[in-house]
DNA sequence: CTGTATCCCATACGATACTG
DNA sequence: CAGTATCGTATGGGATACAG
């Protein structure tokens, strides 16, 4: 019989895994970033400031209530996003920049910039690649955050 | 009856949500960096220029054969990593970034500095909220893509 | 050496319905 | 208005075994 099961083996390899990334400041951060909706979120609070629930669904056409406050709460967990509570009739409920999550907006405008240069290329390139497949068409390009 | 099954109402509602989403650079680029291996891929070829797949996967600890190839495949279809195949005896295959590829190593770069500064400051802000709600130690910060 | 096939799990995301 | 609960799906990632 074996040292390990392969339950014990695959936690045990996890284990080190999370030990190994850890250590990654930037993956970590990447991780944060690569959600779906960070960046959308976070550009819109940068534009207007304070923003309540309801506005900010608004404003990120596509969104579901759940995960718009799911996205909202690990963004407030991550310190980049505060979240103010006024006791009102309907509860009023406001987000805004933290000051750690203004100084990521610089980040994001460098991806931004990048994005809106190159992102045609990468399109053109994926197109290329599966036209070596098959054929489909590659749609247009636009701007970022709009 | 309805106009729409249930099925099709969600796939009218995809395809208008990736509409959207297909305006915006920023998001698809972020979907590309915020793969886990991604930015570590990219980081080790840009210190070494050109790296055999075995090398990568003892360079990128924790990673499988399979999701290796899986992640080059990806950014090779971006068009960010080339691949060249050498016709030996048992095959030789290179990988090395693209012109594309450098260009987006500034803003890796740019993301690095922002994690190496201020991921500590989210961890802690991780630390804080969930003692919160329970007792939860923080790891220890490190240097990020070591 | 490089890559594929198979199976499995965890999680992000989404639809819907419901509460204070 | 803001948020939760529940359910379902899609996908990334990983273990293992195998092939060119």
């Amino acid at each position: 019989m074996p040292t390990m099961t392969a339950e014990q083996r695959r936690a045990w390899a996890k284990a080190e895994f999370d030990a190994y990334m850890e250590t990654c400041p930037t993956s970590r951060l990447m991780a944060v970033l690569g959600n779906k909706w960070t960046t959308m979120l976070l550009t819109r609070l940068a534009e207007n400031g304070t923003m309540r629930h309801a506005r900010l669904a608004r404003a990120v056409p596509g969104i579901s209530a759940k995960v718009l406050t799911q996205s909202l709460r690990a963004l407030e967990r991550d310190g980049l996003v505060a979240r103010h509570v006024t006791a009102s009739v309907p509860v009023q409920v406001d987000y805004t920049l933290t000051v750690l999550g203004e100084s990521l907006m610089p980040v994001v405008a460098t991806v931004r910039q990048w994005a809106d240069r190159h992102m045609p290329d990468v399109e053109a390139a994926r197109g290329a690649y599966d036209a070596a497949r098959a054929g489909d068409p590659v749609p247009a390009p636009a701007r970022s955050l709009g």
